[in-house]
DNA sequence: TTCAAGTGTCTTGACATCAAGATATATCTC
DNA sequence: GAGATATATCTTGATGTCAAGACACTTGAA
């Protein structure tokens, strides 16, 4: 089945014969396949009341296992926003009742983020509800191409996650 | 080598061993790959004074070919942001004489958003820097994984850009 | 032990995005 | 060919994000 990148690669090889477009049939597919799951998550999660921002912050804590509390700065490498960014969540959840801040007994400079027992449940739920999403997604492929697939996607992530940028 | 979502899926694991979260293995990894590569863009693009979203809209004009025209609906679907959204996008892009807005002859509610010279000169110049950056990155995969992942990306994302919504 | 460099978090201001709905025109049905 | 429905674009208001830099504390080197 054709789609729309085949359709975007054919117009620049009739557009720009002189160029090697190939790296776009890889990455324009990831860019694009990523901005369909977040629309397609905004929508689900819309019936629980939750932004996939809260969802990336309370599931983040929640994965951490008890006592569910992280630093700002491990949040950003978890999330990858800016730090402004992440601050202006961290307060909205608070306000909401979701986590709270409790400075770090070990650093006087920081901070840790807890969640709350509200905000452990709503990230229990939610994950729920975004797996059986993505499974529905998922279902165009065999378990071994979900595994192919897994792991051509980790070599060209693991470059971008264990290098200090 | 191990990247982010390994880890990530390793604590869920730990966390909820009642949950099957193989999903996240690969539609994790295409969202947080998705995040990098806007990074990336963001800071190639800035040295040539253009935004990822600016590239975006001048690159769709692009490679539509000659006159280089499309209606913001059109604009839409290649694009992926809302209606509201374009609106802002083709407003900022005339500003700047990048493109500009033409009544549609043969549909009077409609516009066609065509490229200006310096708007087709911005295009070609930056594709072929994102070319170059995108490349660097694929070097990690072989020609012929580059063409499986690309399959495979395929079969996820056809279901997306076939069906309307 | 002191001070320079590094680190962790927050503040600020500009700006891009979204959802919802308004408006104008097209198209379809009878 | 008239009215109901659909479509294309824009407007509005709220909100989330970013880059840059401020501030407080920590660490390392002499």
């Amino acid at each position: 089945m054709e789609d729309e990148v085949d359709r975007l690669v054919a117009a620049w090889r009739r557009e720009r014969p002189d160029l090697d477009v190939e790296p776009l049939e890889v990455l324009s597919r990831v860019s694009r396949l990523a901005r369909h799951l977040d629309r397609a998550r905004r929508i689900a999660f819309s019936e629980h009341n939750l932004e996939p921002w809260e969802f990336d912050v309370l599931t983040s804590l929640r994965r951490a296992g008890a006592p569910y509390q992280l630093s700002p700065g491990q949040l950003l490498t978890q999330t990858l926003v800016t730090s402004g960014t992440m601050t202006n969540r961290i307060d909205r959840l608070t306000k909401k009742n979701l986590v709270e801040r409790l400075p770090d007994p070990s650093d006087r400079r920081g901070v840790l983020v807890r969640l709350t027992a509200e905000g452990r449940d709503k990230a229990d739920q939610s994950l729920a509800g975004l797996l059986a999403q993505e499974r529905a997604i998922l279902r165009e492929l065999s378990t071994q191409q979900r595994g192919e697939l897994a792991g051509l996607l980790r070599q060209l992530t693991a470059p971008f996650d264990n290098t200090p940028g």
